[in-house]
DNA sequence: CGCGGGTTTGATGATGCTCAAGCCCGGTGG
DNA sequence: CCACCGGGCTTGAGCATCATCAAACCCGCG
């Protein structure tokens, strides 16, 4: 199937910019993962549930988020194509999720269970080598995102924002935006107003 | 040397809570690693220097932070005994740090620089996935002090600090745990006193 | 005893929140 | 084709939280 072949390069073109893969150890790989779509609005992980996959998107643009006392959301993250999403916790504990997941628009994702995933990591130790990769960049990313919020203001963080994701405006709605930095619609508006005049 | 000893015993009970290791692996392991004392208030790290070294806490507190444009401190981790600290990203990168490390208290670490990581990496999966676990367990922290942050007020961030880590009154002070908060020392002072008339 | 760093307390001000109303724009139905 | 609706963004007024600056306090140590 075409479509599905297309994912898979998604995948492996993301895979190999860490780690350098065979055909045979891709092929591999591919047998481990479900493809699935999710629709614009619809859940991959309601709030309660164990979260079973890790999900790669290869088209679409997905996030993370909790739901607060008061009803508020609060992203934490967002996954573009490329990227990996999932709640870590719930996923390597089994334990009920306290996140929620769902698609910004119509999405295409990998998806990968817990089995699954170990099994790779044992068997394919580049596997295992393209995680550490991956959560060391997330590492670095996470920290930076948390000396923001300790020394920045919120005008500063969005301009941080804006400068290491300069497309997000085109892709992402400014109230999740707003969500994402912890402040409320009200107060992005006007600091994107306060930017524009300079 | 029985002081000797007695760090890498440390260092062995912590990997060995992730994976298991034989006296031969664990050996060989050490080989790669250099002990280092660092007396209260010494950098391990400072700006604009490349990071060489992941350090293991073996006894003593360090922390990283940086120093902003007007003098301020802002703490972005303690770590304690049993704790890893670097600059990660001037670590793998080789660029210059933005961030500085220093000991709280007399300390004693052990550290081990880029290329023997890589190799240890390399010759011994165990080792890679001991990196990974941890990893995944920062990425779960980590996403959980993002989450505070754009979620709750310096109060419910003091609590949710002092719940996860109980003891951190008796060993850190008070300005500090501020800095880490992202809150000025008197902002804290205050937020105790209202606490404590309940 | 007096010094000095850390914490506390007080007064004032800035940043961002809350609530409410208005605006813009795309989608729907008459 | 146009009028209406609704969601999202903007704007405004008043308010809460936390920052700033200054002074007092506390306590260990020379």
């Amino acid at each position: 199937m075409e479509a599905l072949q297309s994912m898979f390069n998604i995948l492996r073109e993301q895979l190999s910019k860490h780690i350098a893969l065979t055909d045979e150890e891709f092929l591999h790989c591919t047998s481990f993962f479900i493809p699935k779509k999710v629709r614009k609005d619809q859940y991959l992980l309601q709030e309660g549930d164990v979260c079973k996959y890790l999900a790669f998107v290869t088209t679409g643009t997905l996030r993370s988020y909790t739901i607060d006392a008061k009803g508020e959301e609060h992203i934490v993250q967002f996954a573009f194509e490329g990227w990996w999403i999932s709640d870590l916790y719930s996923f390597l504990t089994s334990q009920p999720s306290t996140y929620l997941i769902d698609a910004l628009e119509n999405s295409e994702t990998l998806l990968i269970d817990a089995p699954s995933y170990n099994k790779l990591c044992t068997s394919l130790p580049k596997f295992e080598r393209y995680f550490r990769i991956l959560l060391q960049n997330n590492y670095i990313a996470s920290h930076r995102r948390i000396l923001a919020s300790i020394s920045l203001s919120a005008e500063e963080r969005y301009l941080q924002l804006l400068d290491s994701c300069p497309t997000i405006g085109q892709r992402i709605a400014q109230r999740h935006i707003a969500s994402f930095l912890g402040i409320t619609p009200e107060a992005l508006s006007r600091i994107r107003n306060r930017i524009s005049k300079k």
